[in-house]
DNA sequence: TGCCCCCTGCAG
DNA sequence: CTGCAGGGGGCA
């Protein structure tokens, strides 16, 4: 289930471990979770890994490019291909290193097992069990020897083989709107001022502004100090400019804790993987505790087309 | 612009 | 059992 700095942080670890590797085999576990050829591409090398929005893109080179052009940016291969993935709510990516190559959290006291893993995506059991395992949707086989899953509890993610044409023309990607610290408050302003749903479920809509989710709309909304259902239409472009601000704070504070790991299964242990951000929710799934600015609010949860919505009734005003 | 759907698994 | 879960697409 995670939104932009969960997407981001999985973004960072795959740029550092994937980069330069050879895809040499991705198997297909289910076939709604894997859309197009996949012998496309076998034995293609990684060039890098980019993220917009939620979505993440893992590109691999095409043909290979002529001497003088080797320095190029890969990205304007087009001859390269792309694995477009999606989490959607359930999906995570797992990469397993091969023995051989183990390096990471020397600081963490994980079990020998999972020091050659990185997790990311929705945290669950899978995270520290046997893979594949019942979610297991796709795997990735890199020539290393290390080994990539994708598990996917409920199906809703995807991972698209798309070439370069593909990728510019993907609908998600052609609607998807800007993320927030790539907009001026006035270009924000705009956005919004002429719309007359609530606030917070403008925020959510990928087409308006890219990578807030539920969290982050939450938390971001009580930072501005702005009731979630409060018409778009009735704040002030001083609002705006508050909330735009507050947006960035939670995003770049989730960014900075590694994300969320607020599993759903409260009772999995998850010896310390994952990210910390949960630790500093503002508004989301605190409710019933103590607003931590006003004195005397308790956090409300109520329901707002159809998502779990929470504020404190009495520093959020609408 | 809402509403329903895609799915599975968990808490209440 | 029912409702809910950090998402988004298609439909009227």
């Amino acid at each position: 289930m995670p939104e932009l700095p969960e997407i981001e942080t999985v973004k960072l670890q795959l740029q550092k471990y994937l980069v330069g590797q050879k895809l040499v085999e991705l198997e297909r576990l289910h076939p709604k979770s894997v859309q197009g050829d996949i012998l496309l591409v076998q034995s293609k090398k990684v060039t890098g890994v980019r993220r917009f929005g939620k979505m993440l893109v893992i590109d691999l080179a095409g043909r290979r490019l002529p001497r003088l052009r080797q320095t190029a940016d890969p990205r304007n291969d087009e001859s390269a291909l792309h694995l477009a993935i999606h989490f959607k709510m359930s999906g995570q990516l797992i990469l397993v290193k091969s023995d051989k190559r183990k390096a990471i959290s020397k600081e963490r006291n994980l079990g020998s097992a999972l020091k050659n893993r990185i997790v990311g995506g929705h945290p669950t059991e899978d995270w520290l069990g046997k893979l594949p395992s019942k979610h297991t949707r796709a795997i990735f086989h890199f020539s290393s020897g290390d080994t990539m899953y994708f598990n996917d509890q409920r199906i809703f993610g995807w991972v698209k083989i798309l070439d370069s044409k593909s990728l510019k023309e993907l609908k998600f990607l052609k609607n998807l709107g800007p993320e927030v610290w790539d907009i001026t408050d006035q270009e924000f302003y705009d956005k919004i001022h002429k719309r007359k749903k609530p606030i917070k479920i403008l925020l959510m809509d990928q087409n308006v502004i890219s990578g807030v989710g539920n969290i982050y709309a939450n938390d971001g909304l009580w930072e501005a100090r702005i009731s979630p259902e409060t018409s778009a239409a009735a704040l002030t472009l001083e609002q705006t400019s508050v909330l735009r601000k507050g947006l960035i704070k939670v995003l770049k504070e989730g960014i900075k804790y590694g994300g969320a790991t607020a599993s759903d299964a409260k009772y999995i242990d998850l010896q310390g993987l994952g990210g910390h951000y949960q630790e500093h929710f503002r508004t989301y799934d605190r409710t019933g505790e103590k607003c931590l600015r006003s004195d005397g609010g308790i956090i409300k949860k109520t329901v707002l087309g159809g998502r779990g919505t929470y504020f404190c009734p009495k520093c959020q005003k609408l």
